[in-house]
DNA sequence: TACAATTGTTGCATATTGCAACTTTTTTTA
DNA sequence: TAAAAAAAGTTGCAATATGCAACAATTGTA
């Protein structure tokens, strides 16, 4: 499947969407907290009692950026950090309640902005991007996968 | 067009998307020059003859940070800046027959990284994509457009 | 001509990031 | 069981990126 016109459509596309995300993230999006603060947070609610390890594999940071940024989150108190008798090595983040509010606040703005650049969709094509989108990103997710298997050997 | 379910899975997808790709950006993406370079000669490839001030601009970065990778992309010998007798003060940028070549290899690169990642795409879908994602990019803009006419009155 | 606006550069302070070294804890091995 | 290895997280450090403010140079305007 190489159509390398529609795939140079897609990436002039991309950079324009990277840039104009940029703005986004540096001006509203965040309700207070930076932008990597408010990535760390949602990627805790999308999986609560995480740690250190895991979390920073998911952000695609190393572990020590992550530790602090999770300090800063601590220190904000909007995520707890516990470290369990049975396993002193693994820390439980989780968020606290003004962390879940904030993310509900979080939510709720980032909501309402894609739902104003989806204004002109109908539900079909809304329902098809998130359907190709979707599949484009965990074929991403995939190609790293694949990567790594490549490596390893 | 409220259907936040659809918006909240595009939200998603788009966060794995951010961070596969940040994972790409620093990895294999660029030909040996930095992503922030590389996104700058693909912005003066996009517009040849463009000066400080456009660029910035388009890259959504401080005057003073696009003309510090400016600089560094000139002393690479991949982009020339020339000031034109008749004005000045308005810098002319372009690429060097090597910075073309650069940007030539980049393309090739990119263009590979994407057509595995629409491997399993047919060509309508990736039609279909290429549009959607061309019209969001496209609301992106409209949006900031948008913005600034508000805080202007 | 004097003043204002535009364009770009530099100084500086701040923030981000990853690597390496380290501590603490747990697991493996001899 | 004791020592070694591995794992998880933190901190020091250096490199880099970034924006703001101040500045110089040039052009436009009253």
């Amino acid at each position: 499947m190489t159509d390398f016109e529609t795939i140079r459509r897609i990436r002039k596309s991309l950079r324009l969407f990277e840039r104009e995300l940029d703005r986004f993230k540096g001006e509203q999006c965040c309700s207070g907290v930076t932008f990597k603060q408010c990535h760390t947070l949602l990627a805790i609610e999308d999986e609560e009692n995480t740690n250190i390890g895991d979390l920073s594999k998911v952000l695609n940071l190393d572990k020590s950026t992550t530790s602090r940024t999770v300090d800063s989150l601590v220190n904000l108190e909007l995520i707890s950090r516990i470290i369990p008798e049975d396993n002193r090595r693994c820390t439980v983040i989780s968020l606290t309640p003004k962390g879940k509010k904030l993310c509900e606040s979080i939510n709720e703005i980032n909501d309402n902005f894609f739902s104003s650049i989806f204004e002109d969709f109908n539900t079909q094509e809304i329902l098809q991007f998130a359907d190709l989108f979707e599949r484009t990103s965990q074929n991403m997710l995939k190609y790293k996968n694949r990567c790594e298997l490549n490596d390893a050997k």
